[in-house]
RNA sequence: GCCCCAGUAGCCCAAUGGCAGAGGCAAGCGACUUAAAAUCGCUACAGUGCGAGUUCGAAUCUCGCCCGGGGCACCA
């Protein structure tokens, strides 16, 4: 019976024995320990929604683990927190949704997401866990909002912002994608109100700088440097004929100013008023009026034909003090450069439409041959070409021409070269009630007033109705308590800022509070920041690309200059893991949901395709059913949970699971069947340990030497293997570095099989000893409950996260013989076994001896051989 | 339209200039079993999306296409 028991692999019982025992030993809490490197490995804050974890979680949240305790094991102090984004719209509009509080929500969505991060075994100092909708954490929020106020890089302007008429309130740049709201997909309006910044722009430089000395995916650094957008050009001045005003563009092609023949300005533009004629007045205030109407997504669709107005004055081009037409028109943008462009339409292909639909002429500044005529272009010509007209005719069409002529403009005192950015500044501002409330005063007679440090932090008030008011304010605006106080200046009664900061500033900052979680001193001290930051490996999904790591650098860069940090880049290493898609039954979208676009769900993408909630299951014949592949959500109902995943296979299959299914940063199609093959493998590693173990002598290190062919070979096996597994788990190649461990297990279960029932020898006593030993050890990031299962059965104290990783042994892994293949012309003709170092020459000597290849030597001549000592020999014959 | 990333066996994936196959799923066969499951063992299956090129040698490098995924998109 009792041999029964052993040979049961109970990964309830085990699973949660060991995360008890690690809980009650304090396993992952850490300490500040100058004596020791230290591993800082972090995952993207998360927000934790009401719907829990799914096994997509995993994708990201397993590795970086295993990542972690493997540092552990190799003597690091690790450093592995976690806490929660709960501040923002998420946690707000589910609260609003449930007809709750957030204040109440959050804990208890935190508590869910902690217990099933438990649950799947994941290695967090607990202790150091933070919520960042905490008076004692947003309080520093607020501190950092004063240091970038007090580095001038904080501001309030009255610019027209974008505004989600859902969310109803205002987005930063980054948050409009396609004209649409991140979030809920709804088109963005422009709005007019007094809005907070944070002068990301004065940083742009420095942003994309920073970039090549940090260790992240290309496809992200890239993203970023053209998000930033960094293009070099000069600013040029037109005056204004017969008015006292000069109309400034910026251009990157300097060198075409001889083909300007007209100009543009963004509607918006400030001198529009001014220099519009009587008689255009009406025109121009009708278009004006047409582009504040049309949303975001209508003015950027780049395949509409262009639109324009003529104000009716012209400007001076000043390389030729030619008269050329002003006008009006939506493709000239007022958020870039100066709001205004002087068109070259036959360079400028946008300039060239614009043009040709308004019969404006075509100059041509080069031309590629005598032939080409501004009347025969067919599309503007960017690139090429010798320079035709003006004092740089016979130039080329080139970077040092651009270079040579901001030279002469600047000589010439008509404009300068300019770098301009993509880059916008930061909208922080939010006009809603679940975030950090600005912690700035209006004063009557001080103006706008910072609420002083010692005054921090500016609560948020606990309140019974707090959704958007929808009229461009704060909710916050509406509660006398919060917002009547008195001017820290001058002591009379003033008004608080009532908009709130947007959750991407909690989340500029985190990385930085879980080095001191408790300070109430100071959002951290310096001496533990230095210790612990930067992050050593950051670990989260590639859809924060721009907006989170952008403004966590920023961040990083405003503190660097403060003298708070040494370092500037918060994130050393970046891995960005694969999404996972689970296989969903939908349906068409019909004819009336497709019409309005009032009613349908936001959240959804806006395709013909719908997913089929439960209730709508029965409704829907099942020959009609549509299934697609998407993102595992909840929103889409095809959630497969952790916590089913673990009661009916263990969290140590889903962790292997996780890593082994695709490559990390791979898109995974989640499939059941997988997994059971990783649930085989835990349990036939569990039999074979299990029935091997009783050859156990813990003193195996004074035992005999293994001599047998067979059982060196294993032992090779062995000490490969953990090369390839600490390796691999360096590299973030777990899918291969699990296989590594299954190969070792195929060849342990031959061995094994082999042995039979005899009792083994000395040797034999030993090398099973050694396995059973190091593959507890090498076993232990990946299944951890195992592991630590396996150590108490040697009879060992403590956890395998507090033993050395295994080292291998050179010696022991190297090859004893190594394949070198013949080849004559390219074809596999021989094998030959070598010792490992042979020189080329030998090799090429064995070559040429093989039969095969002396056979083939009687009809050919040899030409060339070429010989790759431990790869192969190639004969060349003809 | 532009920029990234991928395309290898029925499926998920290895191999990053050197014998196309490490691992897993599914399939087939055998052993064990009264039988089945589980388990153990064995087996078959592709010439690497298409077309050129470089090379002694290409899944791997280069160029041009096709297809899928992601990002950006009037930025002057």
């Amino acid at each position: 019976m009792s041999e029964e028991n052993v040979n049961q692999y109970d990964f309830r019982v085990i699973e949660a024995k060991w995360q008890k025992r690690w809980e009650e030993a304090d396993l992952f809490r850490v300490e500040y320990d100058p004596t020791r490197p230290k591993f800082y490995g972090l995952d993207f804050f998360p927000y934790p929604s009401g719907a829990g974890i799914s096994v997509g979680h995993c994708r990201n949240y397993v590795p970086l683990d295993v990542a972690c305790r493997l540092k552990g094991m190799q003597g690091y102090n690790v450093l592995r927190p976690m806490g929660w984004d709960a501040f923002g719209q998420p946690a707000e509009n589910e609260a609003i949704k449930r007809g709750r509080n957030p204040r109440e929500m959050v804990p208890e969505y935190a508590a869910n997401y902690r217990r099933q991060l438990k649950l799947v075994g994941m290695s967090y100092d607990w202790s150091r866990e933070i919520n960042s909708s905490a008076p004692d954490y947003y309080r520093w929020t607020q501190w950092f909002f004063l240091l970038l106020y007090k580095q001038g890089l904080a501001y309030r302007a009255n610019t027209p912002i974008n505004w989600c008429p859902s969310c109803k309130t205002g987005l930063a740049n980054e948050e409009v994608v396609g004209g649409k709201c991140w979030r809920c997909g709804s088109a963005v309006e422009k709005r007019p109100l007094p809005q907070w910044y944070f002068k990301i722009t004065a940083y742009a430089d420095r942003l994309i700088s920073g970039l090549d000395t940090i260790n992240w995916p290309e496809g992200i650094k890239t993203q970023q440097r053209e998000w930033i957008g960094r293009s070099e050009g000069a600013e040029v001045d037109f005056q204004v004929v017969e008015h006292d005003a000069t109309l400034r563009v910026f251009t990157t092609r300097p060198d075409t100013l001889w083909g300007a023949t007209f100009m543009v300005m963004a509607p918006e533009h400030p001198l529009v008023s001014q220099i519009t004629t009587a008689e255009q007045k009406t025109s121009v205030q009708e278009y004006i009026e047409r582009a504040k109407r049309s949303t975001e997504i209508e003015r950027q669709a780049t395949d509409r034909a262009k639109t324009g107005v003529f104000t009716g004055a012209y400007a001076t081009n000043p390389v030729n003090d030619a008269p050329i037409p002003i006008y009006i028109a939506d493709y000239v943008l007022m958020g870039y450069g100066t709001g205004a462009i002087m068109a070259v339409p036959a360079h400028d292909q946008r300039d060239f439409e614009f043009a040709r639909k308004y019969d404006l002429p075509i100059v041509m500044v080069y031309q590629s041959s005598p032939e080409q005529t501004s009347e025969s272009l067919m599309e503007a010509l960017p690139a090429g070409g010798v320079m035709v007209i003006g004092e740089f005719a016979g130039e080329p069409n080139s970077k040092e021409t651009v270079r040579k002529v901001i030279e002469w403009i600047e000589a010439r005192k008509t404009g300068e070269g300019v770098i301009n950015f993509r880059l916008r500044d930061w909208l922080i501002s939010r006009q809603r009630y679940w975030g950090a409330p600005i912690p700035m005063i209006h004063c009557p007679a001080c103006g706008t007033v910072p609420v002083p440090e010692d005054q921090l932090p500016v609560p948020l008030p606990d309140v019974e109705k707090y959704q958007p008011t929808g009229t461009g304010e704060s909710p916050l605006a509406g509660i006398p308590e919060f917002v009547n106080t008195t001017c820290p200046q001058c002591n009379a009664p003033a008004k608080r800022e009532t908009d709130t900061m947007g959750g991407f500033a909690c989340s500029s900052w985190y990385f930085l509070r879980f080095a001191d979680p408790n300070n109430s001193e100071r959002p951290f001290d310096p001496e533990l920041a230095n210790y612990w930051l930067p992050v050593d490996l950051y670990v989260g999904g590639a859809e924060h690309a721009v907006m989170h790591l952008l403004y966590a650098r920023f961040w990083t860069k405003v503190m660097h200059d403060a003298g708070l940090v040494p370092f500037d880049e918060p994130f050393q290493r970046l891995r960005n893991q694969g999404m996972l898609l689970a296989y969903t039954a939908g349906r068409r979208v019909t004819k009336d949901e497709a019409g309005d676009g009032e009613e349908v769900d936001t959240n959804e993408p806006l395709e013909d395709w719908k997913v089929l909630k439960p209730e709508e299951k029965a409704a829907v014949p099942e020959d009609q059913w549509i299934w697609k592949w998407v993102k595992m959500s909840k929103s889409m109902g095809n959630v497969v949970t952790p916590d089913e995943i673990a009661e009916r296979l263990g969290a140590d299959t889903l962790r292997l699971y996780s890593l082994f299914v695709a490559p990390f940063e791979e898109t995974v199609l989640w499939a059941d069947k997988g997994i059971e093959g990783a649930h085989r493998f835990v349990n036939r590693v569990w039999r074979m340990w299990t029935e091997l173990r009783p050859h156990y002598v813990a003193d195996w290190r004074n035992g005999s030497t293994t001599t047998s062919d067979a059982e060196r070979k294993l032992r090779r096996k062995l000490h490969q293997t953990i090369r390839k597994v600490g390796g691999d788990i360096e590299e973030f190649k777990f899918n291969t570095g699990v296989a590594a461990l299954m190969e070792f297990t195929n060849e342990l279960s031959a061995f094994r099989n082999a042995l039979g029932n005899q009792p083994p020898t000395l040797e034999q006593t030993t090398l099973v000893s050694e396995i059973l030993e190091t593959l507890t050890l090498i076993l232990a990031p990946i299944a951890p409950h195992l592991a630590d299962e396996f150590w108490e059965l040697l009879g060992k104290e403590g956890f395998t996260f507090r033993v050395p990783f295994p080292q291998f042994d050179p010696e022991a892994a190297a090859e004893e013989s190594i394949l070198i293949v013949v080849q004559v012309n390219g074809k596999l003709r021989d094998r030959l076994q070598v010792a490992p170092g042979t020189e080329a020459a030998e090799i090429e000597r064995l070559a040429l001896a093989c039969e095969k290849v002396q056979a083939e030597m009687q009809t050919k001549q040899v030409r060339k051989v070429i010989s790759v000592p431990g790869k192969l020999v190639n004969i060349v014959m003809g």
